[in-house]
RNA sequence: GGAGAGGUGGCCGAGCUGGUCUAAGGCAGCCGCCUGCUAAGCGGUUGUGGGGGUAAAACCUCACCCAGGGUUCGAAUCCCUGCCUCUCCGCCA
């Protein structure tokens, strides 16, 4: 969310970054209704005000057993007004703040301006792709091969776009999600395990409400909501916080199950583990001082990246231009994964600074040493990494000839073999 | 699921027969004084958000005693709803 002020002071920013983000939003009516409603609070106030000197000598009045009815006839319709105006105000700041809630960040000027994916700036690449001397296999041919993916059951259990994993696969997959773990936590990362189903104000605070409700999975009765990324109820361990500057920065990774509803995706990555309405991740978060937040998204990818250069897997990142931008990002890095079967890189990990964004919604604000009053923190987070789709690398890259695949080097210790066959 | 207790300022804790509560008192923190010594004493000070004001401050003002409604001229205090915490019983991974 932007704060009202900023929007008001600074219009041409906001309008620009709508622009470049392809939004339409009727952003001058929302200021008429701002100034209407600092209008009505001025008058509600001043009448209030009012009250609290008359309500005095009313009760001085009575201590002497002397008349007051006629301040009390009066007080009555000051009331009466006052609550005539705030009901007025609450609708107001209600519009608006619907409003506020549906404007996304401001990008950073750094971001390259573009329409869409097509317009994203790779930056750097790493590994080269491996050269096959036979055809490679798709990871769901080789997981059934292997017999360690089994996607007919899983839709027997469930449905589509779910999967279940067995024997070393399902070792692999704990092997990764603890190989992430303990590589995020000897840098610094604070490990933590959230509950991974959220209330309204956590979905709201991290952005996924009230603009994306189709996305995610609902629990009707009572009201909650599971986690679509570990971001959500990670960074709103600190909602409604105040931090003292010398907590900062904090960093966080954690494990959870993800859950994605993919409405408007059909058709698209059908087959294999790609796309899952189920899926494990690992994810980096951190709240730091905003003057060092664009730093901080640096070595957060390179986080990330170490990952995927420690299992030797070749990957490129991509700087996201502004219409491709998520909705509360003001920069984001993709990192996208070789996958030889379809020759193509994928996504497998996005790292965003959300500014303030998040933390105004969140209310997480930081207290400086010696200074007065309070400072929203910067949030950011990127998946280290998605575990699915890592799994799908590793299969890819590392399968061989006669169907077998080989273990990374860095996996074998969680793995106690060499090769999954 | 049944029975009970409770949610007050950074923390502890009074107030809860409605009106100097602009919330006592204590602790902690900060500033100063005194004292020659890691102690004690004395005085002062201390939050958050909004509106106005200013070059920026100062300053003025409104709101905040879990949240949201209600009663009243006036609510921390009375009434209703919700959320959360704790204790006991039952059930359960």
């Amino acid at each position: 969310m932007l704060d009202a002020r900023f929007v008001r002071e600074n219009i041409d920013i906001v309008k620009k970054s709508l622009e470049n983000r392809n939004y339409i939003l009727p952003l001058d009516e929302c200021l008429t209704i701002e100034g209407k409603r600092r209008s009505l609070l001025r008058e509600s106030e001043g009448l209030r005000n009012r009250r609290n000197v008359v309500t005095d000598e009313i009760a001085i009045l009575k201590s002497k057993q002397q008349d007051a009815s006629g301040l009390i006839e009066e007080m009555k319709g000051v009331s009466h007004r006052i609550k005539e105006l705030d009901d007025k105000i609450k609708i107001l700041e209600g519009n608006i703040n619907d409003f506020l809630l549906n404007i996304p960040n401001i990008p950073h000027e750094s971001v390259p301006v573009g329409k869409d994916e097509a317009e994203n700036v790779e930056v750097r690449g790493w590994g080269a792709p491996r050269l096959f001397d036979f055809e490679p296999l798709n990871h769901w041919d080789i997981g059934e091969m292997l017999e360690i993916i089994d996607f007919e059951r899983a839709s027997k259990i469930a449905g589509a776009r779910f999967s279940l994993t067995k024997g070393l696969g399902a070792k692999l997959e704990r092997s990764l999600m603890n190989f992430m773990l303990d590589l995020n936590t000897s840098k610094g990362y604070k490990e933590v395990f959230p509950p991974i189903i959220v209330n309204r104000e956590s979905m709201t605070g991290t952005g996924q409400l009230p603009k994306f409700e189709m996305e995610l999975f609902r629990i009707a009765d009572p009201e909650f909501y599971l986690i679509p990324t570990a971001e959500v109820p990670v960074t709103n361990i600190h909602r409604d916080e105040i931090l003292s500057e010398k907590d900062l920065p904090i960093y966080y990774t954690a494990y959870t199950p993800c859950f994605r509803r993919e409405a408007g995706s059909y058709g698209k990555d059908v087959r294999g583990l790609i796309r899952q309405h189920q899926f494990n991740k690992v994810e980096l978060v951190k709240f730091v001082k905003p003057e060092d937040s664009y730093n901080e998204l640096e070595s957060l990818t390179k986080d990330a990246e170490d990952i995927l250069q420690k299992l030797e897997l070749p990957y490129r990142v991509v700087a996201l231009c502004t219409g491709d931008l998520g909705f509360a990002a003001s920069k984001t890095y993709d990192l996208e994964v070789w996958l030889p079967a379809q020759q193509k890189h994928r996504e497998i990990s996005s790292c965003s600074n959300f500014t303030d964004f998040q933390a105004r919604r969140a209310n997480i604000r930081f207290k400086r040493e010696g200074k007065k009053g309070t400072e929203f923190v910067h949030t950011l987070n990127g998946s280290g990494l998605a575990i699915g789709r890592t799994l799908v690398a590793v299969l890819e890259n590392y399968q061989q000839k006669d169907g077998s695949v080989i273990v990374p080097e860095v996996l074998r210790p969680y793995m106690g073999v060499e090769v999954i066959k």
